[in-house]
DNA sequence: TTTTAATAGACAGAAAGTCTGTCCATTTAC
DNA sequence: GTAAATGGACAGACTTTCTGTCTATTAAAA
């Protein structure tokens, strides 16, 4: 009688957007240990995302990554261990600190925005870039959409 | 000197991808507290996600949420204590279980989808149903194109 | 200008969710 | 009928997040 998981919970808008953000993201890490950087983890990227050149201040990118600022000090403190950001006092304010790439946090930087390039470009081959442009053109119309935050 | 962070991290298909599917993340647990399940969390999904109408094996379960069979069965016995699944003897294998979801667990799949429908229909109220539709299609296409499994 | 508010971050502790490693019971294959 | 594979249980650890509290500093108000 109770045939209720049916209606196909695979096939929802949710899941279709999740199979190729798990692609994009396993073969981002995985490209990353493969390339030189084995402790680079997923969370990382909520601080590799949003940081800013000049740096950032660890309440900004907590705000942005929409975490904690314990978090987000967190992965700051495990990212500075690992030798990719450097903690510096913002000149402009004595409570404020900022967190500035360093020159292998750079590169990691880099090599991510390569990788995912490169993965773009391979999902372009696969169903044509006609369709990666109309992919990309309707995914940002609709964050747009969504508005710039909840 | 040092432009790095500038080819913008938040342009990547990843970051597009990313965007709508928090906001339907978000939206889905939210919807779900406001409906009387306020226990169930993302987590959960995991489960509630591959679960089979007969009942679900736990190892089955974890291959296909791509999880360790020890993870599934954390999560098998977080919601059984919470009432949502309840865990019966394999008729057909001595060594095996099956876990299967009690009326309340039934209730909040059921939940789930009508969630993610709506949800759905919020987006292409947005966008238009027609892009809608592109959307769909060409995330099943790429989806397809990536394999079944990696 | 002093007092009060708000802000940036630090520290402590806890919880969720995942993993590895090991073990037993049962089933399948040779 | 023994050996290998399989489903699951148990123990322990680790990562990533959270809440709560605290200090130092800045900004606002009196």
């Amino acid at each position: 009688m109770s045939n209720v998981p049916l209606p196909d919970a695979q096939a929802t808008l949710g899941a279709l957007l999740r199979r190729p953000y798990e692609y994009l993201q396993t073969k981002v890490y995985g490209g990353l240990a493969a390339r030189g950087f084995p402790d680079i983890r997923p969370a990382h990227s909520s601080l590799l995302r949003y940081i800013r050149p000049e740096g950032s201040r660890v309440v900004d990118l907590a705000e942005r990554a929409q975490i904690t600022k314990q978090s987000m000090a967190y992965l700051v403190g495990d990212l500075e261990s690992l030798g990719y950001v450097t903690v510096v006092p913002d000149p402009d304010d004595g409570r404020a600190k900022r967190v500035v790439l360093t020159s292998r946090g750079q590169a990691v930087w880099a090599t991510l925005i390569e990788l995912s390039q490169t993965l773009e470009d391979h999902c372009a081959d696969l169903i044509g870039t006609a369709d990666m442009a109309t992919l990309r053109r309707i995914l940002q119309d609709l964050s747009q959409a969504l508005g710039p935050r909840d």
